[in-house]
DNA sequence: TCATATTGGATCAATATTGGATCACAAGAG
DNA sequence: CTCTTGTGATCCAATATTGATCCAATATGA
């Protein structure tokens, strides 16, 4: 990276500030620690603060501080809404195996009941997508509620409603022949079957299976 | 971390209140105990409190306590609060691994030196269990960045934001003696090594080792 | 009810941190 | 060359933080 300036400095703060990083009244961390986070000399940085005290986006006291006087419209964006398919995919490769091994330990009987259920239903539902893909969705959530640990099921959670779920969600439905369907439910069995089993590694492994197999069908889309 | 004063204090409060972590007129813990909990003396905790009172988010009453004043839009009841430091280890394990994977498949030059830095600062601060303990979550951040996965980035944000990490670093300091510190600079180099050697299983069970071992000092500390 | 523990309120001197300011020097652009 | 910009260093002044101690209001429980 190209050595910054009190030009750059102040531009990157000042982004900071307007996308609401910080509330209205909150200090910057002190000078002689920014400078160090954005490598310039404190110098420099002063400067660059100067500027954003002149353009009333900051003020700062001396000895104390450098204050935000902006009042974002909305503070704190959270940047999971945009989050794209891949990325999104990338994460349940990160979660749900290991979810699976979880279910090894904490499922019970009742657990996988509920599991089998859902895979009934999306057998059932072959011949319909939208149908199907719902309770597709139902069948991972129920596999991260059998881990009985409420982070992961919160994070589970979060990822579902993640907005690009809906582009994920369209993409999906256009993949979604019954030729897929078929391999879906097939390996939606080979997961619980695995679990009921009481196998942790092939139970991730079969996981593993299914998401490359939706990682597959999604690049394949995403080229057309 | 960088010494916290009562801006920060006040701005990490003000957040907590306004996501709904509290219910309007819920009690915050004692002075004495959210001083301990942050590390800073009370005085420097009243002031933040004070600050907060001067905005009406809480009123705070002489021999009883402080409390919320603020109704949040939304209680959230955001589970990943409550969540304790055995479930906060299995999110780990989950996500973490798949982590280092994802670091050898997008991981540059820059990113390794990075890391490199972090690991010799971990071993820098061997004799200093607080400073070892700040440098060591910073190198799993470093990790999650390198994934360049914005939605992986957001969630260990996330799980190192739940409340019980206070819990979680307090029992971890209790576990942090020399050899133990060893051991876990041992086992940072063996991941960094595998990545840089990109072989993505190798540093995915080398992680899987370094979680094991804090699982196990963490389960140790549970149980005296 | 009353004794005791807990909680917030307040003050003070010592120390640490922070922004303000200036200077000599170096590097690059015109 | 000259002008601009950044650097590193140093010192200063304003403010913040600390740790300790005591007080006052409230809560708790016998």
């Amino acid at each position: 990276m190209a050595k910054l300036g009190a030009a750059d400095i102040a531009a990157i703060l000042r982004r900071e500030i307007l996308k609401g990083t910080y509330f209205k009244g909150e200090k910057l961390p002190p000078s002689r620690e920014l400078a160090e986070t954005y490598d310039v000399s404190r110098n420099t940085l002063r400067e660059a603060l100067n500027r954003l005290g002149e353009e009333g986006l900051i003020s700062t006291q001396r000895g104390s501080g450098s204050y935000v006087q902006f009042t974002a419209e909305k503070p704190t964006a959270s940047p999971i809404q945009e989050a794209n398919p891949l990325e999104l995919i990338d994460a349940r490769f990160a979660l749900e195996p290991h979810i699976c091994r979880l279910c090894v330990l904490h499922g019970r009987r009742e657990d996988f009941d509920r599991l089998e259920e859902l895979c009934e239903q999306m057998e059932h539902f072959a011949g319909d997508p939208p149908a199907f893909s719902e309770a597709d969705t139902k069948f991972h959530e129920r596999l991260a509620l059998t881990t009985k640990n409420g982070l992961i099921i919160w994070l589970i959670g979060q990822i579902n409603s993640v907005r690009s779920q809906d582009e994920w969600t369209r993409m999906r439905h256009l993949t979604l022949n019954e030729q897929m369907i078929a391999d879906y439910n097939n390996q939606h069995r080979q997961i619980l079957n695995a679990i009921r089993s009481r196998e942790p590694e092939r139970a991730a492994n079969q996981m593993k299976t299914h998401l490359e197999s939706a990682r597959v069908s999604l690049m394949r889309v995403a080229e057309a």
